[in-house]
DNA sequence: TTGTGTGCAAACGGTTTGCATCTCC
DNA sequence: GGAGATGCAAACCGTTTGCACACAA
């Protein structure tokens, strides 16, 4: 039951994506398929860097190369299907922009790593606002919020 | 007159840092002074990264290495004299942490790389806010709204 | 005087690219 | 069949580091 519902799930999404991509002329391989199939079952609140995709693929038995993750990434971005989040600054993660997802933020620990999203619609009236006033074209906002998770308070006592 | 008070201005700013290194054993080197007027003169909304120091430095006949500028932004960023503010993503950009700054935020054009800045007591709060409800201990926030500006916009006719 | 800071050159690490080969449409 | 995609290995580029020398306190 379970597994059919997901694996329907991942038909639709390639025949989504599929389409999409063939709309730019490009074609949905093997890898791209692998990768998409990652974002759609990470949990909400993860996000995944190139390491992580091909740390993932990888120990499934799977084999793919960093230029191919790099190359499916930013194609996917320019496609408007992902979008480049900044929570380290060591590397880039990357989210799925599903259709309905509102625009949220992130508030992460600067030691463990963990992160939350949240939504605030004063954020998003603040970057409306501020690029009407300046008569700039609103592309994208992000607002990142660094600090110690309670864990990470308690274990340094 | 006016370059008196310029250079008054950067004397009392050389004594400030002093004081400030000299309490955690840290000395106020030339190189650091450079990098510290640099940033003095640079007017509000700009930011430089570790290039610009260096180029700044070495065209107006200097010398530095950037081992030395790293360094001295790494350690005034621990001190607290600093702030790292994400606004591209090839590279880092610093900016002065009066003490008089107010959280303020940044507006991007994605095209020419103009920053504007802004202040935004709903961004503020939601911040407070955000990190209260998980238990977080607040460090710091980015909030950054990237568009194209208006020249950018009319020049892409 | 001595421990801190500097410059050099080499290393680092995430990301990008050139090219021969492969594969989806 | 042919344009687009892949994997490999090497290049890239901002940043970091080890080490011998220099200098502020």
């Amino acid at each position: 039951m379970e597994s059919n519902n997901l694996e329907a799930s991942l038909a639709d999404q390639h025949d989504i994506l599929r389409s999409r991509l063939n709309q730019e002329g490009l074609r949905l391989t093997g890898p791209r398929k692998k990768i998409l199939d990652l974002f759609v079952m990470t949990p909400d609140g993860e996000h995944l860097s190139a390491e992580d995709i091909h740390y993932q693929v990888t120990t499934k038995g799977g084999k793919i190369s960093y230029s191919t993750i790099y190359r499916a990434l930013h194609m996917m971005v320019d496609l408007g299907i992902m979008r480049e989040v900044e929570l380290a600054e060591e590397r880039k993660y990357y989210e799925l922009k599903t259709s309905l997802a509102k625009q949220h933020h992130h508030l992460v620990c600067v030691q463990c790593g963990e992160v939350h999203e949240f939504e605030d619609h004063r954020v998003t009236k603040a970057s409306r606002q501020e690029t009407l006033e300046h008569g700039f074209l609103l592309r994208d906002c992000q607002f990142t919020v660094y600090g110690i998770c309670q864990t990470c308070q308690l274990s340094a006592l």
